[in-house]
DNA sequence: TTGCCAAATAGGATACAATCCTATATAATA
DNA sequence: TATTATATAGGATTGTATCCTATTTGGCAA
């Protein structure tokens, strides 16, 4: 029988968990479920609240370590804020970030382009470069509309 | 007399906030100096400790507010970060960044098919798009050589 | 030059995010 | 199923940012 996609990402969470000697606790799984299925780019607070609604005694050090022992086995990306709390993103085919600095909705799109960019000698020699992510900044398609964010854009052009 | 580089970016200091009625007080004269001589892309704590230093009293309210008034009418951008407190950057030519994960030191990098990048139709059309950066993460030359060493020692901006 | 007032500051209070501490619980294993 | 190292809950604490408000002050107009 075919895995539905979140099985087949909880076999890969699983494989990951094992490969590094990781328990696979319940909360593990359920964060982890939570995390996947999210299009939000979420942070510790909004998937502490969904959650919850499973495990009501979850502590919110529990989601924030879980999901910073998951970054740092690669189960999910840290990814870059303008502001905020720390943001995750199970998204780990390269893409590019949109960021709305009004709202802070983060929109990712693509592009090829985006692997010709040459990074440095200065850099490629002597660093480790672990991603390249191009990253946009502005007012998404909401906030463009409305009256507080288009007081904010009387900056431009000035 | 030719002017510095100081007096000649106090010049237009001077001219934003004339220009967006803000008063030159001198804790803003000497937040900006700071600001602009800084090239570490300093955080509010490490400005308000070099700040300190010619207004004792100065309060990190002050540090904090004035720094986004600036971001705000121009002066310095907000930066993208990985974790951390908010940082700034007075730099406001076209460029990149290389973030360290374990220092947190932000390298800039320039470069021009940054420039060829394409802003998808769906963004470009629907949303105000101010700022394109590329942002690479990883460990820095020193982060590299002894990872767990360097670890988080807390030197933002400084 | 002086006086006025809206804007800015200092500093304490508060909010919010992240992390630490530790007693208890539990997944993995043998 | 017994053992043990790891993980969890929940309160305490730290770190960062913001709010509140009495006081001060820069810019302007008389």
């Amino acid at each position: 029988m075919q895995k539905n996609p979140v099985e087949e990402s909880l076999d890969f969470f699983k494989r990951k968990c094992r490969k590094h000697r990781l328990k696979i606790t319940p909360q593990r799984i359920v964060i982890y479920e939570e995390l996947v299925q999210s299009k939000q780019h979420p942070s510790t607070e909004s998937i502490f609240r969904l959650v919850r609604e499973k495990f009501p005694h979850i502590s919110i050090d529990t989601v924030n370590r879980t999901m910073l022992t998951f970054s740092e086995i690669g189960l999910v990306d840290v990814v870059e804020v303008i502001g905020g709390p720390r943001r995750y993103d199970p998204n780990l085919t390269p893409h590019n970030h949109f960021h709305c600095v009004s709202c802070d909705e983060i929109i990712d799109f693509y592009g090829k382009k985006r692997d010709e960019i040459a990074i440095p000698d200065q850099i490629e020699k002597k660093c480790t470069v672990y991603s390249k992510r191009v990253v946009l900044t502005g007012l998404c398609e909401k906030c463009s509309k409305s009256p507080k964010a288009l007081e904010k854009e009387g900056r431009i052009g000035e």
